[in-house]
RNA sequence: GGGCCUGUAGCUCAGCUUGGAUAGAGUGCUGGACUUCUAAUCCAGUGGUCAAGGGAUCGAAGCCCUUCGGGCCCGCCA
């Protein structure tokens, strides 16, 4: 029994007692009521009817509440009719609460059946493998994470993919730096490969282009090399790529993020499988052949409002979106699968990442979806809008693939100074090119460091080991949080010194909810049961907590259904803030009776175990201690 | 010029999809609570012309229109 019953049923009851009064059906809204004055459960049918009836909604409410009076559901303690013309029902917390403490002991709380175990693709990472991540790409990576753990839990079958550009011009400009611009492929000890390729190599050879010809030449030869595949150079670069990958992935590892496959774009031109793509679209006419006008010799793609776009150049190549239709096509499994599949690593969590390869002595395997969301920062909704109707024309469905944008990650003034800029008080945007730009190696080490010496002044007795893996694992908790709260549509502006402080609506404060409750389980030492006296639970503190734990599927169905990794967060945070009330208001372990011990001992174990799932779909850890 | 996003408290943001009760958090500031299950906490106070104007509605922060401010995107680059 969660909240999502409870509102089932007062839906089901009210649906009768129009029946029975023979008042139309209208579409009414069962809901949360908006303050605890009004009872627990809020319906708006009066409103809806009003009009209809030609009468006032208290009218109908009232009228409407007598009839459910007669037939109240098991989990409802009263109904009445609000001046305003709410019909507002409150629940009967003694039967409810036992019936929620007890659903959330399911190890599979929260599960809720709206995928029916359809493969769905995510795509999110996809960082040119030529430099380190940034907190930029972190925004990008944590949601495409924490969405992929949201449609798990709501019964998707989730495959991840990350696309790594090995053959692109940010990989080429890193080759003209070690090829010809005197960078040695080995960085200075202590720096990560990935560090030093972006800091260093990349920022200093795109400089030097400039004012340098010969390297500005070579830069476009070793493009060609890197796509025909077969040279030295290619073959250089393919090492650099995956050197840098490697270091890459490792900071996706330490965010807690797992991949199913890792898709090489190299191997997607030489897989044909943008001439099948092509012949396709030409067949169906979503592509045409210019005859005159600026775009003359190339083929394009008509938008509806917007210009043409140049889909194949004059000279036979093809352009960047062009590039991403193919490999669109493969994720929803339109072509048939040109590629051979091998282990590339055992992650962290056991889980196999898997590789594209172009070997046929390697295995076949299935990385396509019914459905793909690919997570791309919303500057690139232009050339995505063109994909996804191109996807929409091949699948005939719509909504087969979404793109799901977000907004860019800049730097505050204040952080930007840190880096040497003086933007004069505005915000600036983050690029690799320049330079300008926060390492998330960095913000989680310095994260770390910080919660490293506040945990070691509140835990004096724990050992270094323990420490580290506390303020790691708060850390990230930190990051993560900070990069799932706010609303996708909105530009998160870092500031280092902001993302240090850890109270009010943070990861930590979330986290350390957690730690307190695990504090005063261990410090019971005793046995729950759950069988007996949970009615017991009676106080305002106690109700509030409940019936949050009652509502975590419901909030999984909403965060699923609209992709709003958020939802979850915010979820998170008003269970933190209930049970902290609850723990600053009502003693457990010292309680008036054993048997309220034993409730409130239970109360705080279901508090626990619910955090603790939903935290995990933050991809946070649920600290023991802090 | 066109397209997308955005504007709510000093600051950072929820709420807008699906109109309804006194617009909520955090932070800041002021004051209070640690010999107590860990104060990364809690409690109280402070703070709002929901950018502006208009429209439809019994009712608008929310829907429609207009205007203004901010950001991003509009290459035979990737």
């Amino acid at each position: 029994m969660t909240l999502r019953l409870l509102f089932d049923q007062i839906r089901l009851d009210v649906k009768q007692a129009c029946d029975t009064l023979g008042y139309a059906q209208v579409d009414f809204d069962i809901s949360e009521a908006s303050r605890q004055e009004f009872g627990d459960v809020s319906c708006n049918v009066g409103f809806l009817l009003a009009k209809m009836l030609k009468k006032k909604p208290f009218d109908i409410a009232q009228t409407l509440a007598q009839e459910c009076k007669k037939n109240l559901g098991t989990y409802m303690s009263d109904v009445s009719a609000h001046n305003s013309g709410y019909l507002n029902f409150t629940a009967n917390y003694k039967l409810l609460i036992p019936q929620v403490i007890k659903s959330s002991l399911d190890t599979n709380y929260g599960q809720v059946d709206l995928g029916k175990n359809s493969k769905m693709v995510i795509e999110h990472t996809s960082v040119n493998p030529n430099k380190a991540l940034h907190v930029g790409h972190v925004r990008n990576i944590i949601i495409g994470d924490t969405i992929a753990r949201i449609l798990d839990k709501a019964s998707y079958d989730v495959r991840v993919l990350n696309y790594v550009d090995d053959s692109g011009l940010q990989v080429a400009d890193i080759i003209v730096g070690f090829k010809y611009g005197g960078y040695s492929d080995t960085p200075p000890e202590g720096q990560k490969f990935d560090h030093y390729c972006g800091d260093v190599v990349y920022v200093k050879i795109t400089e030097r282009y400039e004012t340098d010809k010969h390297l500005a030449e070579m830069r476009s030869h070793v493009l060609k090399e890197l796509e025909e595949g077969t040279s030295d150079i290619a073959k250089f670069g393919d090492d650099v790529t995956r050197r840098v990958l490697e270091e890459q992935l490792k900071t996706c590892w330490r965010l807690g993020v797992t991949y199913d496959c890792l898709n090489f774009e190299s191997q997607i031109i030489h897989s044909q499988l943008w001439s099948l793509v092509f012949e396709k679209m030409k067949s169906m006419g979503i592509t045409n052949l210019e005859k005159e006008g600026k775009n003359a010799g190339c083929w394009v793609i008509r938008a509806d409002a917007e210009e043409d776009k140049v889909l194949v150049r004059s000279n036979g190549t093809a352009t960047y979106v062009a590039k991403d239709i193919p490999y669109a096509a493969w994720k929803l499994g339109i072509l048939e699968d040109p590629f051979y599949y091998k282990h590339y690593t055992i992650q962290k969590t056991g889980k196999v990442l898997w590789q594209t390869t172009l070997d046929s002595r390697d295995v076949k395997m299935h990385f396509t979806g019914d459905k793909v969301i690919t997570v791309i920062d919303s500057r690139q909704s232009r050339l995505q809008k063109i994909i996804t109707k191109i996807m929409s024309d091949f699948k005939s469905k719509p909504d087969s693939y979404v793109h799901l944008g977000y907004e860019s990650v800049t730097l505050s003034p204040a952080t930007a100074k840190m880096l040497d800029l003086d933007t004069g008080g505005k915000s600036i945007q983050m690029s690799g090119r320049k330079g300008i730009y926060v390492s998330a190696d960095y913000v989680l080490d310095v994260l770390s460091s910080r919660t490293f010496s506040e945990a070691k002044k509140r835990n004096p007795e724990l050992d270094e080991m323990s420490l580290v893996k506390i303020s790691e694992q708060i850390a990230i908790g930190a990051l993560r949080y900070s990069m799932i709260k706010q609303d996708l549509d909105k530009i998160i502006t870092f500031d280092l010194t902001e993302s240090l402080s850890l109270e009010g609506d943070t990861g930590p404060y979330v986290q350390y909810a957690h730690a307190r409750a695990l504090r005063i389980l261990e410090k019971s030492g005793k046995t729950l049961n759950f069988d007996t006296n949970l009615a017991l639970l009676d106080t305002a503190y106690e109700k509030d907590l409940a019936k949050i734990i009652g509502k975590f599927d419901l909030q999984v169905e909403d965060a699923a259904k609209n992709l709003s990794p958020k939802i979850i967060s915010k979820y998170c945070y008003h269970l933190a803030t209930s049970f902290n009330a609850f723990y600053e208001h009502v003693k457990v372990l010292t309680a008036d009776s054993e048997d309220v011990v034993n409730a409130r001992l239970c109360l705080v174990y279901s508090f626990k175990a619910t955090l603790a799932k939903a935290l995990h779909l933050l991809g946070m850890d649920a600290p023991e201690r802090m």
